[in-house]
DNA sequence: TCTAATGCGGACAGAAAGTGACCGGATGCC
DNA sequence: GGCATCCGGTCACTTTCTGTCCGCATTAGA
């Protein structure tokens, strides 16, 4: 039954999996003949995914970019690869794509067989970032770690409309047991926070992800309060009383421009000229020990003077204790 | 034709994006009789995906984790983030599924419509990283740009024994034009190569990604030639000559274990208690520029005395640079 | 306890499709 | 030119698909 529908995906599949195939071998695969093969590649034609054929000898057909998006037929190590990729991007908070991240985890989270979830989470572990490497974000300070798994369930009560209970522990370390209606997930200088209708208190209430425990998806569903885009954003914002309070400053290096930005590659793509002999580097981050760290770039034996109070003193204070430390 | 190929597929997109559906909602959107709908419903369980009904008012379907992934059916946006996903994950490197990434990663570079893959690079330019952020890597360098679309096309002419010509300059800056079987794709520290049968030279060459430009995929299919997978990654760590290269050092701070664990969280979790007053903070990575980064995230006002020859000395410098810079 | 809403699946008959065999043709590599 | 390969028309046969009709099972809520 339904012969040929799993076939066809399986032809998919083939062809996904390996760039060229020969009739012969895919006839031999699917055991069909010649003919009824060449109907299936018309079909899938048909639904827009590009098959292209060679003629002549070593002739045979590869999948190519189509119109469309053809269904990804994956094996179980590949889906793994793709919900792990899905998560570090979600949780690293690529900007201007979170929502569409979080809807295509969403949708494999949803279908994710356990033994595979089990799988991710272990290789999660696994990676977790040593000292001087990737952990250290924007705002100077280790990210906080966010748990990709309840960023996934969230997602997924988000999307589908489900109720959900939960634990909070809100700023002054009180905890609470919530009842609400996920309405959004939304990212703030790299933490997250989930919009929701709390059910008890009759109003819109802000949670930072990192405060939720014990989640319990109640399958219960609701009818999504009206809010747009904005409102939500905003809501958010208010609560979470989130200001950019990104810190500036710029150095004179006495390198020519060229050098320093040799020196620096992409890093160093905002250098200025200043004269023949100098140039100018400007700052910006969000912490005075994050624009600390980029100094630490320019090339030994370079003299630099920074510009810029709050960097200047903090520079201050790290020479007296660096000074301190080995003595 | 194929009509119900192709509504089987779209039965599955829709169960996909969204958790519940009644069937009067699916019938009126696959346009057949509610009998037919359930005649899919149990196709689509045949082939184990992994649906669940559920009877009575407000009853209904929703996809769940099955025994199998199935296909996923994605929109643009979904596969545009998926495959930034993918890549971010291929260049950051992620141990032990660097083999499984890429081949999900060929499988949808493979078919991605030319206007999603633009999308994708325009994306992409928009997600680099700011000074301080996760581009400094564990060496302690901004990390090499690796250009995941190479990485991408590399991918799928290993997977599908494809030849290849591309420009090679090698470490002495000679330019040469290269006409190989690529092997395999290997990461080390944090920079990819290829191993690949280099046809001129009759004999293995590994080619660092980031030196090989101009590729040409000609289309022209070989038999792989045999190589174990011990074999392919010694040949590479042989020719790059790896050596881990790391540098420790101790940080002795006056501050109890407990309360410097607690200001660094994660990073601080190897901290060891030396008496009532002071602990120690091991400390590793692959350069002093790194290692004084970390001690910028001891508290402000706390002092520290640092062990180790190539930090002190480092410290020293720096320490006369800042003093040097905001005089 | 009753009722309305929802999903379940057997039976049937007509319509639609899928299938393999056969064939002459086109294309590309050597 | 010779060979290997893909192309797509036609035909007869088989299988599947589909909608309709029906009584049943399950659930939430009045």
């Amino acid at each position: 039954m339904a012969a040929t529908t799993s076939r066809t995906l399986e032809l998919l599949s083939l062809l996904q999996s390996h760039r060229h195939w020969s009739a012969r071998e895919l006839t031999g695969r699917l055991g069909v003949s010649e003919r009824t093969l060449r109907r299936d590649v018309e079909r899938l034609r048909e639904l827009g995914y590009g098959i292209e054929s060679v003629r002549g000898s070593a002739g045979g057909y590869r999948l190519e970019a189509g119109t469309g998006l053809p269904p990804l037929l994956l094996t179980d190590d590949e889906g793994v690869a793709i919900a792990l990729g899905l998560r570090s991007q979600a949780t690293a908070g690529l900007r201007g794509a979170e929502h569409t991240t979080l809807s295509a985890l969403a949708k494999i989270e949803q279908v994710l067989p356990p033994a595979l979830r089990r799988r991710i989470e272990a290789l999660q572990s696994h990676t977790a970032v040593g000292v001087g490497a990737g952990g250290w974000n924007r705002s100077g300070r280790p990210a906080p770690e966010v748990d990709a798994e309840l960023l996934g369930l969230l997602a997924l009560s988000c999307r589908d409309g489900e109720r959900l209970r939960f634990k909070y522990t809100d700023a002054s370390g009180q905890g609470s047991a919530r009842s609400v209606e996920p309405y959004r997930l939304v990212p703030v200088a790299r933490r997250w926070y989930l919009l929701a209708w709390d059910r008890d208190r009759d109003d819109w209430r802000t949670f930072r992800l990192d405060r939720i425990s014990d989640v319990f998806p109640t399958r219960v569903r609701f009818e999504p309060r009206a809010l747009t885009e904005e409102d939500a954003r905003e809501r958010v914002e208010r609560a979470v009383r989130y200001r950019r309070r990104s810190i500036e400053a710029r150095v004179i290096v006495e390198l020519p421009r060229a050098e320093l930005v040799e020196h620096l590659g992409w890093y160093g793509r905002e250098v200025q000229a200043v004269d023949e002999a100098h140039c100018a580097w400007p700052l910006e981050a969000e912490s005075v020990e994050a624009l600390a760290m980029a100094l630490m770039w320019i090339p030994p034996g370079v003299r630099y003077r920074v510009e810029g109070p709050e960097l200047a003193e903090f520079l201050g204070r790290q020479a007296e204790r660096f000074a301190q430390a080995t003595a």
